[in-house]
RNA sequence: GGGAGUAUAGCUCAGCUGGUUCAGAGCAUCUGCCUUACAAGCAGAGGGUCAUAGGUUCGAAUCCUGUUACUCCCACCA
C-alpha cells in the first residue's frame, strides 16, 4: 500500500462524514438496547457557530460517540430555538434598512418576511455543525417554532391555563424600549456604570410654615425662594412622574418635613411628604422621590400610601404627553437636557459621581431596560419550584460541577413569578381570546386551542353567549422563548401531543445534559419544572455545565473585543480533530477554559504522531515463519495489562465527566507507552520482516487505541482504521465496539516501570559518553538483596542495543555503574570512563541517600509514630529504610571498587 | 448586602476519605540529537515554603480558623 507521508485532514473529514449519514450510522430508532440520549441545546436558528458551541457540541459528540460504540442505542437529537426576541430584532433591522417599518406591516405580513429570514439564515450553524463532526441524526432535526413542538406550546398553555397556574396580571416588569417587549427577571442584566447623583431642590409649598423639631442633626434648607428639602436622584428625567417625596420617619435631619407638601421642581406638582422605613437614611441626603411608575421599589411604595401613578413614557422610552414636559424626547436625551433646565432654574444644588449598575436587555445590551406598569401573563411558579427542587436535591438529577446544587437551589426558594408573554409576533402566539368590553370595563377573556372553542367557551360567559367568531379578539402577544425551549426533552419526542408513545417511553428521561451554566434558570431549571409536570419525572440523569470560553488572557471572548476566533477558520487551519482536541485539552472539569490556538496545534501534532505510527506499522513486512522475539513477547504482555488499566481508569473518568483528563490520559497512551515504549520495543530491525504473531498483536492493539481515541477526533481514527486492516463495505469505526476494560497485573506494570528506569539510565550513559545507538553495548547485573528479576530483560536488551546482558556475581571495577530496584548495574567502557566524574555522582547520589536514611530512621525513632500510625503505614517506612541502607552499602562498594 | 468557588512549576491544571501516585501531568523553557514512522519529531534536564498566619495531629498541599487576592451567581441604596 502506498501511503502518503501526510494525512490529508481535509478530504478525510469530508469523506467520512459523508460516510457516516450516507451510511445513517447518526439514527437512532427504540430498539432491545439501553437507549443513550442527548437533545441539544437548541442554538438560534440564525445563528452562527462560536467558541462556545464548539466546546459544547464537542463535549456532546464525545459523550454520544462513546456511548454508541459501548452498545448503547445513541441518540444525540438537533434542532434549533426561534430565539424572538434575537431574531425578531433581526428582521426589524434588515426591514428597516430596505425602509419598511414594522407597525406599518400587518402581523401576517411581517411573520412572512421573518419566515424568509428564517428560511435564508436558518440552518447555517446546522451545516457547522456537520463539519464539527456532530454525530446528530439528522432526521429529527427540529425547530421550536415547527408544527409539533408549537403544538405542544399551545396545549401546555392551555393545560396550564385551566390548571390555575398561568395568570394575567398588572406588574412592574421590566420594559426593553428597543424591541418594545417586556422581559422576564432572568433577561435582565445589570452593568456597573459610572452615572451621576444629581441633587435637586424641592421647594415646601407655598403658605406652609416651617418650624423646626429641635431634633439633634436637623438639616434645614432655605434660601430665597424659601424653605427646601434635597433629593439625590440618578434619574432625574422621571420627576414628571414624581407623587410623592419620602423619608424615613427616623431620620432626625428631616424631621421638619414631616406632615408637610413639597413642589416637584420645573413641573410644579404639589406633592406629599410620605414616611416609610424603607429609606435608607444614610444613602444620598435621606430624601427619596418617589415615582411609583418607573420604578419597582416606588411602584410599592405607591401601593402602601396610596400613590396616584403617573407613566410619563410612551413604549419606546420617549416621553409621553402625561409628562407634560419634553414630550417626545428620548429619556436620555431628557436626562441631559432637564439638568441644564434644573441648574438654569436654580433648581439643581449639585451633581455628584456614582457608580450605578443598569439592567439591560439580555438580547439587546445597549438599550437600558426601562421598569414598567403593565399587564401581562404571568406562571406562577411556586408550585414549579415545590417540584423540581426535590430531584436535584435528592440525586436523581446529577450535576457536575456539583457546586451548580447551591445556586439552583437558591433561585427555587426564592423563585419569582415568571413573566412569560412578550409583545412580539415571532413566536408562539398566545392562545387566549378576549371578549369585547365596553370601554373602562375590566378585561374578560378565555383560554383554548382553536377559535372555535375559545368561543364555545365563551358562549358560557354570561352575556356572551350569542357572540360570533369574529367578536373575539386574540392576544397580540407571543411567548418567552424558554416557554418552549422548557419542553424540548419532552416535544422532542412528542410527548406532549402524544403522551405515552413508543418514542417518549424509550427515550425519555434523556441521559446527559450539556450546557453552560449561564442559562441554568433559563432553562435547566424550567425543563425540571416541565418535565415533572409533564412526564412525572426527570428530563435528564445527568447535566454536565462547561465553563465559558475565555482568550488566554482570561477575558470572555466577544465580537466587539475581537478576540473569538472563528471556528471554522480554526478548523480548517488545525483540521476538526484538531480543534477538537484544542477545545477539550483546556476545559477543566467545572472551570472556565483559557483558549489558546496552541492547544489546536497540539491536537494537530497528535493526529499526525497517529499517521506516522499508522506509516510505521503499515510499512512492515510480515513473515509468519521467524519466531517471535522474546522482547516482543513480552512488550504484548506488558501493554496489554497497560491498556486494560487504561481502559478502566477511562471508564472512571466518564463517570465523572472529566473528560479533558481522560483525553490526556489516552493521549498519553498513544504517545508514550504505545508510541515510544510499546511499538520501540517490538519493531524489526531496518527492512526486516516482523513476525506474525507480534504482527497481528500489533495491529489490534491499534485497532483499540484508534477505538478509544475515536469519540475525541473521530476523522484520523476513521481513516486509519479503514486502512489498517481490511474492512467491508458499510464498517466504521464509529460502529465499531468500543474495547473493554480486562484485568490487568498491577506488579507487572510497576515491574515494567523499572524496565524504563533502567533502559533510561543507560541511554543516559550513552548520551554522556557520546556513545550512538548503533554501538553495542555490554551490562551486568549484580543482585544486592531479594530475587532476581529478568522477565523483561530481552525488552531491555532491544531498547539498548546490548550485546551481552549478564547477571554476575561480583562488582566490576571501573564500569560505569547504577542500581535501580534491588540491582546494581555495570557498563564497561575500557578506558572511555572518567573516574573523577564518576566518583562525584556517586557522591552525590551516597550523602543524598544518607540523609533521605536519616530522615526515615528519625521517624521510625520517634515513638509516638510508631504506635500512633497504622502498622502498614510503619512498615513501609521500615522497608524504605532497609531499602536506604541497601543503596549505601552498594554505594559505597563501587565507590571503593573505583578508587 | 447574601451566597458559592478558586489560590500548587513560566502557563493551564490533577492531587478524593490526612502517611508510596506526595509534591505530579501537559504545554512552554533549556541541553543533546536531521538515529530510515514521525524535527508537527527523538532522548534527557531544570523549575514549586503547595496564597498567607495560626491551629488540630506522631505526621498537613490535603482537616479547622483567621487574613489577603481573584472569579462567578443572587439581591439592588434612589
Amino acid at each position: 500500500m502506498d501511503i502518503p507521508a501526510k494525512y490529508d485532514a481535509a478530504a478525510s473529514e469530508s469523506k467520512w462524514y459523508k460516510y457516516w449519514t450516507d451510511n445513517n450510522f447518526f439514527g437512532s430508532k427504540p430498539d432491545g438496547r439501553k437507549p443513550y440520549t442527548i437533545v441539544i441545546p437548541p442554538p438560534n436558528v440564525t445563528g452562527v457557530l462560536h467558541m462556545g458551541h464548539m466546546l459544547n457540541n464537542t463535549i456532546q459528540d464525545i459523550l454520544t460517540r462513546r456511548a454508541r460504540m459501548k452498545g448503547f442505542n445513541a441518540l444525540w437529537v438537533p434542532g434549533t430555538d426561534h430565539a424572538s426576541i434575537a431574531t425578531e430584532a433581526k428582521v426589524v433591522q434588515k426591514l428597516a434598512k430596505q425602509g419598511i417599518k414594522k407597525r406599518d406591516l400587518t402581523r401576517e405580513q411581517f411573520l412572512k418576511y421573518a419566515w424568509e429570514w428564517k428560511e435564508e439564515h436558518g440552518g447555517v450553524i446546522l451545516e457547522q455543525l456537520k463539519k464539527l463532526g456532530a454525530s446528530c441524526d439528522w432526521s429529527r432535526t427540529a425547530f421550536t417554532m415547527d408544527d409539533l413542538r408549537s403544538e405542544s406550546v399551545m396545549k401546555v398553555f392551555v393545560d396550564l391555563y385551566n390548571k390555575g397556574l398561568i395568570y394575567r396580571g398588572l406588574r412592574m416588569v421590566n420594559w426593553d424600549p428597543k424591541a418594545q417587549t417586556v422581559l422576564s427577571t432572568e433577561e435582565v442584566i445589570y452593568r456597573e456604570e459610572k452615572s451621576h447623583l444629581y441633587h435637586l431642590k424641592y421647594y415646601i409649598a407655598e403658605g406652609e410654615t416651617i418650624t423646626p423639631t429641635g431634633t439633634e442633626g436637623e438639616v434645614i434648607h432655605k434660601d430665597d425662594k424659601g424653605y427646601y428639602a434635597v433629593v439625590a436622584t440618578t434619574r432625574p428625567e422621571t420627576i414628571m412622574g414624581d407623587t410623592a417625596m419620602c423619608i424615613n420617619p427616623k431620620d432626625p435631619k428631616h424631621q421638619w418635613l414631616r406632615g408637610h407638601k413639597v413642589i416637584v421642581p420645573l413641573v410644579n406638582r404639589v406633592i406629599p411628604v410620605i414616611e416609610d422605613r424603607y429609606v435608607d437614611i444614610e444613602f444620598g441626603t435621606g430624601c427619596l422621590k418617589v415615582t411609583p411608575a418607573h420604578d419597582a421599589n416606588d411602584y410599592a411604595l405607591g401601593q402602601t400610601h396610596n400613590l396616584e401613578v403617573i407613566d410619563i413614557f410612551n413604549p419606546d422610552g420617549t416621553i409621553a404627553p402625561a409628562g407634560q414636559l419634553y414630550v417626545g424626547m428620548d429619556r436620555m436625551e431628557v436626562r441631559k437636557q432637564i439638568a441644564i433646565d434644573l441648574k438654569n432654574a436654580g433648581l439643581l444644588e449639585k451633581i455628584e459621581d456614582y457608580d450605578n449598575k443598569v439592567g439591560y436587555s439580555e438580547r439587546n445590551a445597549d438599550t437600558a431596560v426601562e421598569p414598567r406598569l403593565c399587564k401581562q401573563w404571568f406562571l406562577n411558579m411556586k408550585h414549579f419550584a415545590d417540584i423540581a427542587l426535590p430531584p436535584v436535591l435528592e440525586g436523581k438529577i446529577k450535576f457536575y460541577p456539583n457546586k451548580y446544587v447551591n445556586t439552583y437551589r437558591n433561585w427555587l426558594e426564592n423563585i419569582q413569578d415568571w413573566c412569560i408573554s412578550r409583545q412580539l409576533w415571532w413566536g408562539h402566539r398566545i392562545p387566549a381570546y378576549f371578549l369585547p368590553t365596553a370601554e373602562g370595563e375590566e378585561e374578560k377573556y378565555v383560554v383554548a386551542l382553536t377559535p372555535e372553542e375559545a368561543l364555545e367557551l365563551a358562549h358560557k360567559v354570561k352575556g356572551y353567549e350569542n357572540i360570533t367568531i369574529d367578536q373575539l379578539q386574540r392576544d397580540e402577544d407571543a411567548l418567552d422563548t424558554w416557554f418552549s425551549s422548557w419542553l424540548w426533552p419532552v416535544s422532542l419526542f412528542n410527548g406532549i401531543n402524544q403522551p405515552g408513545n413508543e418514542e417518549i417511553k424509550y427515550y425519555y428521561p434523556t441521559t446527559d445534559l450539556v450546557t453552560g451554566p449561564d442559562i441554568i434558570f433559563f432553562w435547566v431549571a424550567r425543563m425540571i419544572m416541565a418535565g415533572e409536570e409533564y412526564m412525572k419525572d426527570v428530563p435528564f440523569r445527568n447535566v454536565y455545565f462547561t465553563g465559558i470560553v475565555r482568550d488566554k488572557l482570561g477575558r470572555k471572548m466577544s465580537k466587539s473585543l475581537g478576540n473569538s476566533p472563528d471556528p471554522i477558520e480554526l478548523m480548517e487551519k488545525y483540521s476538526t480533530d484538531g480543534v477538537r482536541m484544542g477545545m477539550l485539552l483546556c476545559s477543566p472539569a467545572g472551570g472556565d477554559l483559557l483558549y489558546d490556538d496552541e492547544l489546536c496545534l497540539q491536537g494537530r501534532n497528535f493526529t499526525n504522531k497517529i499517521w506516522n505510527a499508522f506509516r510505521l506499522v503499515k510499512g512492515w513486512s510480515v513473515d509468519d515463519n521467524i519466531p517471535q522475539p522474546e522482547a516482543s513477547k513480552k512488550a504484548i504482555e506488558w501493554f496489554e495489562n497497560k491498556l486494560n488499566k487504561t481502559l478502566a481508569e477511562l471508564d472512571k473518568m466518564f463517570v465523572d465527566f472529566r473528560l479533558s483528563e481522560s483525553l490526556m490520559l489516552v493521549y498519553k497512551l498513544f504517545w508514550d507507552e504505545f508510541s515510544s515504549w510499546y511499538l520501540e520495543s517490538v519493531k524489526p530491525a531496518y527492512q526486516q520482516p516482523i513476525d506474525g504473531a507480534t504482527y497481528k498483536a500489533t495491529i489490534a492493539f491499534f485497532d483499540k487505541l484508534l477505538e478509544v481515541l475515536h469519540p475525541y477526533i473521530p476523522f484520523i481514527t476513521e481513516e486509519v482504521w479503514q486502512l489498517l486492516e481490511t474492512r467491508k463495505q458499510g464498517e466504521s469505526i464509529m460502529v465499531a465496539q468500543m474495547p473493554e476494560a480486562g484485568s490487568y497485573d498491577e506488579k507487572l506494570l510497576e515491574r515494567f516501570e523499572t524496565v524504563k528506569d533502567v533502559i533510561a539510565k543507560i541511554r543516559q550513559i550513552r548520551q554522556d559518553n557520546g556513545l550512538a545507538q548503533k554501538e553495542s553495548l555490554e551490562c551486568f547485573a549484580k543482585l544486592v538483596d531479594g530475587d532476581y528479576d529478568d522477565y523483561f530483560n530481552a525488552v531491555i536488551t532491544k531498547h539498548c542495543n546490548l550485546a551481552k546482558f549478564e547477571l554476575i556475581p561480583a562488582a566490576i571495577d571501573g564500569a560505569k555503574t547504577f542500581v535501580a530496584k534491588n540491582v546494581e548495574y555495570y557498563i564497561p567502557l575500557g578506558d572511555k570512563i572518567d573516574k573523577e566524574e564518576e566518583l562525584k555522582k556517586l557522591n552525590a547520589e551516597l550523602d543524598y541517600t544518607r540523609g533521605f536514611l536519616a530522615s526515615v530512621e528519625k521517624k521510625l525513632s520517634n515513638e509516638r509514630f510508631v504506635s500512633g500510625a497504622p502498622a502498614a503505614v510503619v512498615d513501609r517506612e521500615k522497608q524504605k529504610l532497609a531499602d536506604a541502607k541497601m543503596k549505601i552499602e552498594a554505594l559505597e562498594k563501587q565507590i571503593a571498587g573505583l578508587k
